[in-house]
DNA sequence: CGGCTGACGTAAC
DNA sequence: TGTTACGCCAGCC
């Protein structure tokens, strides 16, 4: 959806659209957008989404489902409990099942 | 005004 | 099969 003609907004557009109990990644956001190189820009938009509520950022992992923006929360374990809240399971800061939670914007 | 950095991902060597 | 390099966009020094 091209609703938004900034990168940043269109990324929360599709964040918030990701179901209770899924996760998604960078990259396939980025792919929804049509930027798929710009993986790294997604996840910088992410920083600014700390700023929408609306925007479930913790729903958000890289491609093998690593918390790696998990020290970009409130607090280190926060995103964290908030996967875990939804009936994710973190190991090692790394969803278990990865690929059964998973929910793919272009679906 | 130029260059470095960063919640990533893919391609190439 | 593992490591390195690059692209992309925006913000900050």
């Amino acid at each position: 959806m091209q609703q938004q003609n900034d990168f940043f907004e269109c990324v929360y557009e599709v964040v918030r659209q990701i179901p209770f109990g899924k996760v998604t990644t960078y990259g396939s956001i980025a792919k929804y957008l049509g930027a798929s190189k710009s993986a790294r820009t997604v996840g910088y938009a992410m920083n600014a989404a700390h700023a929408k509520p609306d925007v479930p950022a913790h729903r958000v992992v890289n491609r093998i489902g690593l918390l790696t923006g998990k020290h970009h929360f409130a607090g280190i374990n926060t995103m964290q409990q908030l996967l875990e809240a939804e009936g994710h399971v973190i190991l090692n800061d790394q969803i278990q099942q990865f690929d059964a939670v998973f929910w793919n914007p272009n679906a």
